[in-house]
DNA sequence: AGTGCGACCCGAACGC
DNA sequence: TGCGTTCGGGTCGCAC
């Protein structure tokens, strides 16, 4: 699920529940989603509270006293907020209780999602962080950077767009709708794009994200965000999970294809 | 070093 | 209806 728009409103809904509260306990019932060492783990978190909430990428960062709590969602992490007492669901997997007998659950279906804890001097330090690349909604992200960075990468442009030490933030959605608004093949090599091909991915990425955050990200499946949230970019996607539908601009039937082993949804004709 | 592909997990959707 | 198969909004590790 998550890509840039959905953490994004992950952050925003929490900021507004979980701040400056004493956290009183932490049960970890499912430990291979915890990175770091697992004792000192729940040690640190206890007596402790999360002062802010930042992002990058795809990396949600709760701020701590002296440590910084790493969460990356993957593809289907979540999380809710409830009451102790209330039932436990299969897959709620770390529970925070608040001293106000609220908890911060984090539930993950397929167990793909990642939490650490780095200490605060550290944070810029750890790979995670520092290897990601430029946001979408940033402005350095420029031409002339993308083209030196797509200048010896032999992979299709759609990966490349998926490649989290390039552009930071951009998951298999908007990437297809990026590629469509650009009118790009998703199959094109990397580096082949001349700096107008460049200059029309940061427009439509910058478009799309801002878009997507403003609609509360994308709803697709079962898939809402944390705190049931539903988002509703899903009523604007263009080309994704739109397979045999007429294409919006020129009414070719959308294709889907594998590109880098990921579903890829585009139009032959728009996207030369 | 860069690229490609299976692995990590599970449930929903799909095909028969 | 039932049962087996396929697929995925992400990333890592390993083989080449």
């Amino acid at each position: 699920m998550p890509e840039i728009a959905e953490v994004e409103t992950v952050r925003n809904s929490l900021k507004k529940r979980i701040l400056n509260k004493k956290i009183v306990d932490v049960k970890i019932r499912y430990s291979k989603i915890i990175e770091s060492d697992l004792n000192s783990f729940s040690k640190i978190l206890i007596n402790n509270e999360f002062k802010d909430i930042l992002r990058v990428g795809k990396w949600l960062i709760f701020e701590l006293n002296d440590y910084y709590l790493l969460s990356h969602l993957r593809m289907e992490g979540k999380f809710f907020i409830k009451n102790e007492g209330d039932v436990l669901e299969k897959h709620e997997h770390i529970i925070f209780t608040f001293e106000d007998k609220t908890e911060l659950r984090y539930h993950d279906t397929r167990k793909f999602g990642k939490m650490k804890l780095v200490k605060k001097d550290e944070l810029w330090d750890t790979e995670e962080i520092k290897k990601q690349g430029i946001e979408p909604i940033s402005d350095k992200l420029t031409s002339s950077y993308l083209l030196e960075k797509f200048k010896n990468k032999k992979v299709p442009i759609k990966t490349a767009l998926l490649d989290q030490e390039i552009i930071s933030g951009l998951g298999n959605i908007y990437a297809d709708e990026v590629l469509f608004a650009s009118k790009i093949n998703p199959l094109k090599m990397a580096s082949s794009l001349n700096d107008l091909e460049c200059k029309r991915i940061i427009k439509t990425s910058k478009e799309i994200i801002l878009k997507a955050i403003e609609m509360g990200g994308t709803t697709i499946r079962s898939y809402t965000s944390s705190l049931g949230v539903t988002g509703h970019y899903q009523d604007y996607l263009k080309v994704h999970k739109k397979e045999g539908k007429p294409c919006l601009v020129c009414g070719n039937i959308i294709k889907r294809i594998k590109v880098g082993g990921r579903s890829t949804y585009y139009c032959e004709y728009c996207q030369k």
